[in-house]
DNA sequence: TCCTGTATGTTATGTTATAACATAACTCAA
DNA sequence: TTGAGTTATGTTATAACATAACATACAGGA
């Protein structure tokens, strides 16, 4: 199961660079920690890579088990809280659909995004649509509710895959 | 921690009539199953009922252990089973983000809805609001993607508990 | 060096969900 | 009314996802 995980990876290498990809991820991460006075600890940055090995979303014991030397031995806790230092460093997204993560395509801007999910290659597509998130804020303040956070996650088809 | 549910569903009580509320909602559900030739058993009677014990979210497992005779020594297929079927005639919805379900507010029409998630009560309002599933539906295909479902799960504060 | 706070390790368990196969119950037609 | 086909539920086992609670290690400043 874990491995249209790689095969999405691996079909998106085709089309760009995505050992770069990976690096900028990592290299955007550490300044990001480093700005924030932050540890980007071994573990954290091994996890940020493994959510990084494509575009599609890793689910968290697929990390564990991936983790090579020296964290093979490590146990869900230690992926779960690296994943939980990301989610609030703003450099992971938790999709809740899928119980799943995804890296942040702009981490560094504070934004509510939308995710575009395609059901045919397992790919992940973060959008960050205003018209979106103020429709929202503006329907729910007409039913009197104040909105602290809007989790919008679209499933479908990709342009690819149609 | 299931009680939250319980407190929620009784706050509610004190400002409609919910006895009604859910009788309206079981009534419905037959008329519906009726209509479509399907079959609405005494467990999915009971699990739609349970589900409408308050306007929360409700756990699998929490429906499973109220469930009373004759269905007493019921197993969590069973549960799951039930909430499938009544997802799939429009009847309930799962809330992703809780991993837990809620009754549908206007079962019969064919929707997209958005759901408002209160932290202080946990009551879930339904609203159906074109404007934002039109929004995603336009952010998608600019992006070139084609919409099969959308899921927007709000989090924040109510009216009452602002 | 020692103190403090933060990160990770470790053990155990809680929570959510489904696969796979067995049995029962309905439906309809002969 | 009975038996064949279909749908629903029971049953067993386990998979998949997640965290509580406590122990240890490690970084950086006083």
């Amino acid at each position: 199961m874990s491995d249209s995980v790689s095969d999405a990876g691996a079909a998106q290498a085709s089309e760009h660079d995505h050992q770069r990809c990976v690096e900028d991820a990592l290299a955007g991460a550490e300044g990001l920690c480093a700005d924030s006075g932050t540890r980007f600890t071994e573990l954290r940055r091994r996890v940020l890579q493994e959510v990084w090995r494509g575009h599609d979303a890793v689910k968290a014991y697929d990390i564990l088990e991936r983790l090579g030397e020296p964290h093979r031995t490590a146990k869900p806790p230690s992926v779960y809280r690296a994943l939980q230092f990301l989610q609030e460093q703003g450099l992971v997204h938790r999709l809740e659909s899928l119980n799943a993560f995804v890296g942040c395509a702009e981490p560094g801007r504070t934004h509510q995004g939308q995710f575009l999910i395609c059901h045919g290659c397992g790919q992940v597509r973060e959008i960050h649509a205003d018209a979106v998130s103020e429709a929202v804020v503006r329907s729910a303040r007409e039913a009197g509710f104040q909105v602290q956070r809007q989790m919008v996650e679209v499933l479908g088809t990709c342009e690819r895959c149609q």
